[in-house]
RNA sequence: GGCGCUAUCGUCUAGGGGUUAGGACGGAAGAUUCUCAAUCUUCAAACCCGGGUUCGAUUCCCGGUAGCGCUACCA
């Protein structure tokens, strides 16, 4: 496998977007033999470094005839073009240098007349084959000579892969779809400067849920995207696997890249377009988070804790940008901060959903809680109020014999004597409880919560976590204030 | 407009001249002596239309329709 830059429009020649795209090319785990970065037997790999290359070999098609310089003005050929559409023909070229006597035509060009060269498209239908779509015929009167070298002296896309390509000692040319259309225009140049044809294998569309082609509209479209948002690559790399591939059998879904590198066969590849299922991509994501090592995970998921709860810091305390982005945790919340993410992943699609899901441990607040429209209901039922008194109240005597840190075991007594007194069970018990400390009415087992949320106490973060006891005062006020 | 490509559950797909048309995501229902987005079980859900070939077509051929692409001195 080659990586070679294809920054012959200037625009797109920033380093910027070259680093990138290896970036993430890497990322997703795929690696390249020859490159710009490593070099290889076809040096250069970048081609506005080959201009030269692709100027002789032009210079050549011309001296053999199977090209020919064009006078024709930019003006002209739009016009010749207006003048197709409004007829509804095809807008071909009319061919009108075409004939032009090649020793009269190199004069007008030494004489500073400013010219195209064009390649001579052959009288026959070009066929070739294709991987995935099998034999593909166009008839050459759709073709029209191409322009493979512009009176600007630059090379056109179409003329320069094709030299690349052939040079490079490609194989395979796989690439997308729409490029189809113009594999004839490259076929028919391959045959003019004496090459042989590589296999070309176009793979099929992705589209968005709208099925229109996916664009930056349809949210995440470019890798970096994916790896922000917390997706692995593991996820991606077998996602887009089954995006027009399957196993002969069609019953396995989970691929890793080894795999794939060893089973996935081009002629296996559907013809069809595909429409992109985020659902699909997290359920995957959701497979190989799981499947990680913890270690790993909590890495990713670190950065995506510190930045909200930073946020959060900055906006109550008025923490300036350049303080924010210096502060690391120390390890002691580095670790807490790992057992929160081990406790919330296997709810979460991608890691920068996690803090959102840790909001109940980090962010507190009764009246909230109080006012929510989806805790409503719980509070309105018969037993709410019961329990809450009790539960309440038992805490605080808690508090007043042990201390304020509350274990798991001391928490399930506490509820076994609020059930026995209220005749609460289940929902009717557990939802308002799970409304006084976490001031939603679900989320993970309270046996894993609470050790979390008094170990996060412990730690004296400058935004403190409430205590479990803390949180109930709060909300005894809450509830208090509200009644008035 | 011309040319090309494509067409199986909502989505990704397996399959193939005779099948109860298979799997996965999502959905629905149930289970899990607290919830739940996790986990498990079950269910619903498809061969674009019309001709032809054939004893038989969802499968092969042709046409239509629809979607997408190309039609540049863009890549």
């Amino acid at each position: 496998m080659i990586l070679r830059i294809e920054d012959t429009d200037l625009e797109r020649s920033e380093v910027r977007y070259e680093k990138q795209l290896m970036d993430d090319l890497k990322w997703l785990g795929l690696d390249w033999d020859e490159g710009p970065d490593v070099g290889g037997p076809y040096i250069p790999y970048r081609q506005s470094d080959r201009l030269e290359i692709y100027r002789e070999h032009a210079e050549r098609l011309v001296n053999e005839g199977k090209a020919y310089l064009c006078f024709c003005t930019e003006q002209e050929l739009q016009q010749e073009r207006e003048r197709a559409a409004a007829e509804q023909a095809s807008q071909i070229y009319s061919g009108k240098c075409r004939n032009i006597d090649p020793e009269q035509a190199r004069q007008r060009r030494a004489n500073g007349e400013p010219c195209a060269i064009r390649l001579r498209i052959p009288e026959h239908p070009i066929k070739f084959h294709d991987v995935v779509h099998g034999d593909v015929e166009f008839s050459n009167e759709v073709v029209s000579d191409p322009i493979i070298l512009r009176s600007s002296g630059m090379p056109v896309y179409n003329y320069v892969v094709v030299i690349d390509d052939a040079l490079m000692k490609i194989t395979h040319v796989i690439r997308g779809d729409d490029h189809l259309s113009n594999t004839p225009k490259q076929v028919a140049l391959y045959e003019a400067l004496g090459w042989p044809v590589p296999e070309f294998a176009h793979l099929s569309t992705i589209l968005g849920s709208d099925r229109e082609r996916l664009s930056k509209r349809h949210g995440a479209t470019s890798i970096a995207n994916f790896r922000d948002m917390g997706v692995l690559p593991e996820a991606l790399a077998n996602y887009l696997a089954l995006l027009g591939w399957a196993p002969s059998g069609g019953a396995r879904e989970i691929f890793s890249l080894q795999e794939l590198v060893r089973e996935f066969r081009l002629e296996r590849v559907t013809p069809s377009a595909a429409v992109f299922d985020m659902e699909k991509l997290y359920w995957l994501n959701r497979h190989y988070v799981k499947q990680a090592a913890p270690e790993r995970i909590i890495k990713l998921a670190v950065p995506y804790f510190t930045d909200a709860y930073l946020n959060d810091l900055a906006e109550q305390h008025g923490l300036e940008s350049a303080e924010k982005s210096n502060w690391m945790p120390p390890q002691p919340v580095l670790d807490w901060l790992g057992k929160v993410t081990q406790l919330l992943v296997p709810y979460v699609d991608r890691l920068d959903q996690l803090p959102e899901k840790a909001a109940p441990v980090f962010n507190y607040d009764a009246q909230k809680a109080l006012s929510a429209s989806d805790n409503a209901e719980v509070l309105g039922w018969p037993h709410t109020d019961a329990v809450i008194a009790r539960f309440t109240f038992k805490l605080l005597e808690h508090e007043e014999a042990s201390g304020a840190r509350l274990t798991p075991e001391q928490f399930k007594q506490i509820v076994n004597e609020v059930k026995a007194e209220t005749g609460a069970k289940g929902k009717e018990l557990f939802h308002p409880i799970r409304i006084i400390i976490t001031g939603s009415h679900s989320g993970p087992d309270f046996d894993k919560v609470i050790p979390i949320i008094e170990e996060g106490h412990a730690l004296q973060l400058p935004n403190p976590i409430r205590s479990v006891c803390e949180r109930v005062h709060e909300f005894a006020r809450a509830s208090a204030e509200k009644k008035k």
